[in-house]
DNA sequence: TGTCCACTGGAAGGGAGGGCTT
DNA sequence: AAGCCCTCCCTTCCAGTGGACA
């Protein structure tokens, strides 16, 4: 037998015309039924092609209403502009899920200003923070001009490290003569300026844009949209959009919900050899997305967290169901003992369940039974085809004696 | 109505680890 | 090398909580 694997792979008709549009990560020229908000947005940042500064913005909605996917737009659209006409504009986008401590964001800035031949970036960790902020006021005068400073998941940064950065970028203009800034927070929580100092708030809430979920026609919109040029044009079966949309807008209309399902629908029904994608192939993408989401959350856990997950799934293998924290802990205490690793308090393995309930991995609902205390009740929350206990497993070699009576590793001696 | 349970969750701080400056 | 700074992970302390029960 001889010829490349891919040789056939790469003659096999491809239901796709340009995959990448179906991606989040894509930006079309076009939002559907985002006009309203582009023109609030554009509105206010037309000002910075004036050279002024323009005012700050909260954006708030929920996931994948298009938040991230109009700045970016305006942006772009911004900065070109400004090229076009000999002002300076720079925007800059920090997600502060990644990004999100004080220094880092400001290194991230500082850094995101340096000329291609520059090389002096800020270390990641050693330089007192006002440093790292007078650097970046300095490269701003530097290179002058008017830049928006996006903070994308500005909620998550918020609740983790303090408003002491809203603080310091809402107030540069002061420390700022040949440059201007604005600041762009985009938030999924209405509440989150609820933790923030009334001045910062202030400031920073001069004008805010709330983005409505999708709701199912919209979605439906979005798809025809992508798919005209993502798909060839007897790619998909009678419905499939529809039920794509239909899908997503139940997840809180998430738009990117409906392009992955569109994306993976259209991946496997390729897999299969199929002419075209169908219903089914929605159905299994949808328990596709969200093993394929879980899995990879599941694998990088810390091993303590690991752990204590662990607790949960051998309290619900020997038939408990809506276990309390107490509970819990004596699993994960003997857990611990019996793969050799110290155990930690109560108060850090209480934190350790909110993590992983926030993570969406356990659901950790509070309840109060009277005189016999108040505790969490716990459920894992795992989709039927996610198998946890061999990810665990097989991710961290120590905690495999665990569930040893069910995976035997396999060693290579 | 007051007590009590089994916690929750905020706050403060310790210490290890990584890096910078002097 | 010493001193300083930041992050991360963790502990300790403690006030607060909701509702069953005496």
């Amino acid at each position: 037998m001889t010829g490349n694997i891919f040789d056939e792979a790469l003659e096999r008709a491809t239901l796709f015309r340009n995959k990448e549009h179906l991606r989040h990560s894509f930006r079309p020229s076009h939002l559907p039924h985002r006009d309203r908000e582009v023109e609030q947005l554009s509105f206010n940042l037309l000002e910075a092609l004036r050279g002024q500064i323009p005012s700050n913005m909260i954006l708030y909605g929920v996931t994948g209403a298009g938040k991230t996917a109009v700045t970016s737009f305006v942006c772009n659209q911004l900065v070109e502009k400004g090229e076009q006409i000999g002002r300076s504009v720079h925007a800059i986008t920090v997600n502060c899920r990644q990004i999100d401590t004080q220094y880092r964001v400001l290194t991230h800035l500082g850094n995101s200003l340096l000329e291609d031949h520059e090389v002096d970036e800020i270390p990641f960790t050693g330089w007192p923070t006002d440093r790292v902020l007078n650097e970046l006021v300095r490269r701003m005068e530097q290179r002058q001009g008017v830049y928006i400073l996006v903070l994308d998941e500005i909620d998550h940064l918020v609740r983790k490290a303090g408003d002491d950065l809203l603080y310091n970028l809402t107030n540069l203009n002061s420390s700022l003569n040949k440059a201007r800034c604005c600041v762009i927070g985009i938030s999924n929580d209405l509440k989150f300026t609820d933790f923030l100092d009334p001045r910062v708030r202030s400031r920073l809430g001069q004008q805010d844009v709330v983005f409505n979920p999708y709701v199912a026609d919209h979605l439906r919109d979005i798809l025809v949209e992508r798919a005209s040029s993502a798909l060839r044009d007897d790619a998909l079966d009678e419905g499939v959009i529809e039920l794509c949309a239909a899908l997503a807008a139940q997840e809180h209309g998430d738009a990117r919900c409906a392009l992955d399902l569109l994306r993976v629908s259209a991946e496997r029904a390729e897999m299969e050899g199929s002419p075209m994608v169908g219903m089914h192939h929605v159905r299994a993408a949808q328990s596709q997305i969200e093993a394929d989401q879980i899995t990879p959350v599941i694998r990088s856990l810390p091993s303590q967290q690991k752990l204590v997950l662990a607790a949960v799934l051998l309290a619900e293998r020997s038939g408990a169901k809506g276990i309390q924290t107490g509970e819990v802990y004596d699993i994960y205490d003997q857990a611990c003992l019996h793969v050799g690793k110290s155990s930690l308090t109560p108060r850090r393995v209480s934190m350790l369940i909110s993590n992983l309930d926030m993570l969406g991995v356990i659901t950790a609902r509070t309840v109060s039974r009277g005189r016999y205390g108040r505790s969490k009740e716990i459920h894992s929350s795992l989709p039927p085809n996610v198998d946890a206990e061999r990810i665990i497993s097989e991710s961290d070699d120590d905690l495999a004696p665990l569930f040893a009576a069910t995976y035997r590793r396999q060693t290579r001696l």
